[in-house]
DNA sequence: GAGTGGTCTAGACCACAAG
DNA sequence: TTGTGGTCTAGACCACTCA
C-alpha cells in the first residue's frame, strides 16, 4: 500500500462521517492508532494533522483528538471546489450555458493577472450557471493554451477541472482568491437573471499547478442573494 | 531554545520578506538546511511545511522549495486577523466607536449560534469601525462571560483579542466564517455611513479556543464598496 | 502517576527532475 | 547519475490533563 498516512486519514474521515465517533468524543490515542494500523507514531500524527487542518478534529494536549461537529464545517464554495463538485454536493438542478469558447491573445487586464507574455494564447471561456431554474453565476475563465491545448464545448459544459486533472494529468495545487462587490456590467445583465440587483459578488481566482506555475485566472460573478462563502481558518502560531 | 522548527520558520520568513531569496528562486535544500541549523531533516521539513501552508513557498519534488511572490498572498481580512491587526497593517486612520457593552442572557438566535445554555450570560459588544473618516463596518460580538469575566469600554476600543490572549491567556485556535450579502437593517442605517447602499456584506464568525470550546460569535457587517476578502487555499489531496 | 499529544533524532528507501 | 523532496521507522524526552 502506498501513502499509509492518507489511508489512515481516509479511514478516520469515514468513521467520523458515519458517526462512529461522535462530536465531542475523542479518537483513539496516537499510541493505540499506531498499534491498530501497525505503523509508527509519526505516520499516525501525519494523518491526524490532516484531519485537524480539514476541520474534522481538534488536538488537545493531555486529552486527545476531539472530534468537531463537522456539520458546521461544510464548505459549499470554499477552497478549490469547482462548480461541478459544488452542484453535485447540493444535489440541485443545475445547468451550464457556454456563451463563449475561444482562443485569443490576452488583453492588458488579463495579461497582468496571468503574468504571461503577449504571445501566449489563452482560452477564454464564458459560462452562465443556472441553479433551480435561475441564472445566478457568470464564470469567465482564462487558461493558458500551452498547458491545455484542447478544449471543447462539451468539456466546458461538464467540468473543465475534471478534464484537466483526469485527462491531461495536470496537478492543481493551490489558489488565491479575492472577493469583492462590484456594480453589474452589461454582460451580467445579458447573461444573468438579476431580478433588479445592481451589484454582484465577484470572486477572482488565481489557480496554480503543483510546480508553482500560474495557469488559470477566473472571474466568478454571483447574484448577491444567492451568494455564500464558507471559510475554515486555523491559526498558525508565529 | 524551544521550538526549533518555529525558529527556522521565522528565520526563513524574514529572509524571504527581506528579499534575500527572490520569488522564483529556491531555498537551500532540506539537506543543506539540516546542516545549517544543526538539526534533523524532519524538523526542517516541519518548518518548510509551515512556509508552504502560509503561502511563502511551493515545494516541488526534484527541484526544491520555490519562493512564491508573497505580494500576491497578503491577507488583509483573511483568517483570524482582528480589526486592530488589520488597521495596523493598512496604516490608515481608523477609529472604533463603542455603541453598546453589556452583559445579558442570550436571545434565541445567538443561543443557537453559540450553543450555550440559557443561563450562560454573554457579553454583547456593538462597535462601529471608522476608516478614513467613514463608518463602514459594524461589528457585533457575543462572548461567553464565564471565560472572559471582565471587559471595559477602553478594552473594546482597543483590541479585545489582544486583551483575551495577552491578559487572560486564552488560546484562540481556529474559526469558521460564513460570508453572505444581506439587506441593511435599521441598526446599520443608524451606525454606518451607508451612502445609499441598501445591502451589506455580512461575515459571521464562530471562534474556538485551543481546547475546542466555542467561545465567541461575531457578526461583522461591511459596506459593500469597501469590502474585500482574500483567501489562500492549498489543496489537500484526498 | 498514568496517559495524552508536542517535539526531535538519525537513519532508511522511494519518486521525480535535471544535466 | 546526482540531487531534490516524499514517506516511513523506532526510538527518545517533554508538557500537559486528569484521576
Amino acid at each position: 500500500m502506498k501513502n499509509k498516512f492518507l489511508f489512515i486519514y481516509n479511514e478516520l474521515v469515514r468513521q467520523i462521517q458515519r458517526g462512529k465517533v461522535q462530536p465531542g468524543e475523542t479518537l483513539p490515542s496516537e499510541h493505540d492508532l499506531t498499534n491498530e494500523y501497525d505503523t509508527s507514531r509519526e505516520t499516525v500524527r501525519k494523518a491526524l494533522n490532516l484531519l485537524s487542518q480539514n476541520g474534522y478534529i481538534q488536538k488537545v494536549r493531555g486529552k486527545g483528538s476531539v472530534v468537531l461537529d463537522h456539520g458546521k464545517f461544510e464548505f459549499p464554495v470554499s477552497g478549490l471546489t469547482s462548480f461541478k463538485e459544488l452542484s453535485d454536493q447540493l444535489g440541485q438542478d443545475f445547468k451550464t450555458i457556454v456563451h463563449e469558447l475561444s482562443l485569443e491573445y490576452p488583453k492588458d487586464g488579463v495579461k497582468q493577472h496571468l503574468q504571461c507574455r503577449a504571445d501566449q494564447k489563452l482560452w477564454k471561456i464564458v459560462r452562465a450557471r443556472e441553479i433551480g431554474g435561475e441564472k445566478i453565476i457568470l464564470d469567465k475563465d482564462f487558461i493558458r493554451e500551452d498547458l491545455v491545448p484542447e478544449l471543447s464545448k462539451s468539456i466546458a459544459e461538464e467540468s473543465i477541472y475534471a478534464y484537466i486533472e483526469g485527462e491531461i494529468g495536470l496537478d492543481i495545487s493551490f489558489a488565491k482568491k479575492e472577493i469583492v462587490v462590484e456594480n453589474v456590467t452589461e454582460e451580467d445583465r445579458q447573461y444573468l437573471d438579476l431580478l433588479g440587483h445592481e451589484q454582484v459578488v465577484v470572486i477572482r481566482s488565481y489557480v496554480y499547478l503543483a510546480d508553482a506555475t500560474l495557469f488559470q485566472f477566473t472571474e466568478s460573478r454571483h447574484r448577491p442573494d444567492k451568494f455564500q462563502f464558507v471559510d475554515f481558518a486555523r491559526r498558525t502560531k508565529a
